[in-house]
RNA sequence: CGCGGGGUGGAGCAGUCUGGUAGCUCGUCGGGCUCAUAACCCGAAGGUCGUAGGUUCGAAUCCUACCUCCGCAA
């Protein structure tokens, strides 16, 4: 039996898993793989290749790295005369044109973490936590030029726990996509697909986040809202707070019955408590610019016996 | 060579500018008080002040190099 020729596109470690899969199923060949150029990052602006890449070049997959595919038309016609059948798509940040979408064979699949047409865009995930959802999952659909909005031909639901974070879905999620990858080859092999059209009545778009957005502002926001933003931003891109000028990662959180003023703060045995909007939260786990994480009873240690000069602030100022 | 902040008893910090053998909050251990307690009182143990070198009569403190942790930025 003739294998299945498909061309790869990805770029972060949540794409790995997938092209795995791909990499090792018997009656697939990953023929290309499409990733994000090599950028500098993290502390010392050190050149990283991006996961994807990194997998490719180590299991010798032909690789390109662009930062526009698009304006690479020998690319697009490698595509057409390579007889790639179709082109997987997950998480590549790249927009694909027409005239990729329409250059393999069978056409573009993209792998989207959302229940579509809920979520469209690039980050469901976060999205559907800071909503504070119970349920999520993971959609395969055909590409159209319109982001995220081609017929779905698979659709997987996965359930999310009251205080899960988006580390832990995040991570759950990434297997999930090589499992419903799995079912979605299965379908192609047996040329058993079926399109069904998104509802576009029930869309939802869920935009990239910023690291400002995780910004805590207790003064206007309520209890829950906090909770689920602590939940949707960690451990990336982090939510955070101000102590005096310094900055106060915060990392976890509890309910405290103790009654405070919204934006009052409040150091009460050993916890260090936030009035929000509607009831008062303790801050249980932080991290002050340029010390470690730690518990909020080693915070207020650090402070002993000035522990007045505690104040949470949304602005940075003393 | 992207910018910046740290490394001091088990934990979190002060002391560094203006060198003179180390202090606070918490924890631990012992004792006391109490019907009782995560509360309170008394006492004790525990530190080559990240590493190496230098300056000095004398370095946690000044100088140099390195290791290491972290915030910003991408």
């Amino acid at each position: 039996m003739k294998k299945l020729r498909l061309a790869y596109f990805g770029t972060p470690d949540f794409a790995v898993p997938v092209l795995d899969l791909l990499h090792s199923h018997p009656q697939v060949e990953v023929a290309l793989v499409v990733s994000m150029p090599d950028r500098k990052a993290g502390r010392g602006q050190k050149l990283q290749k991006p996961p994807v890449a990194q997998f490719a070049q180590d299991n010798k997959i032909p690789l390109l790295q662009t930062p526009n595919i698009n304006k690479e038309p020998e690319f697009i016609k490698s595509i057409k005369d390579n007889q790639i059948d179709l082109v997987v798509v997950l998480a590549f940040a790249q927009f694909l044109g027409t005239p990729i979408l329409g250059a393999p064979k069978l056409g573009c699949f993209n792998i989207h973490t959302s229940l579509l047409p809920s979520y469209r865009g690039a980050a469901p995930i976060q999205h559907a936590l800071l909503n504070g959802d119970s349920n999520t999952g993971v959609s395969i659909q055909k590409m159209v030029k319109k982001m995220d909005a081609g017929d779905i031909v698979l659709s997987d639901e996965v359930s999310i726990s009251d205080a899960e974070t988006l580390g832990q879905l995040y991570t759950r999620l990434k297997y999930q996509a090589a499992l419903s990858a799995n079912s979605f080859i299965e379908y192609v092999l047996k040329d058993n697909l079926s399109f069904k059209p998104q509802d576009e009545t029930k869309v939802t778009f869920a935009p990239t986040l910023k690291r400002e957005d995780g910004l805590l502002d207790f003064s206007n926001m309520r209890t829950s809202d906090i909770k689920n933003k602590v939940r949707a931003f960690n451990p990336w891109p982090g939510t955070y707070c101000f102590l005096g000028k310094k900055r106060l990662k915060v990392f976890s959180l509890e309910n405290h019955p103790k009654q405070l003023k919204a934006g009052e703060t409040c150091i009460e045995t050993n916890e260090l408590l936030v009035g929000c909007l509607d009831s008062t939260l303790r801050l249980k786990e932080v991290q002050l610019e340029g010390k470690k994480r730690s518990p909020d009873i080693d915070l207020i240690n650090g402070y002993k016996n000035n522990k007045n000069s505690i104040t949470i602030n949304s602005e940075g100022v003393q």
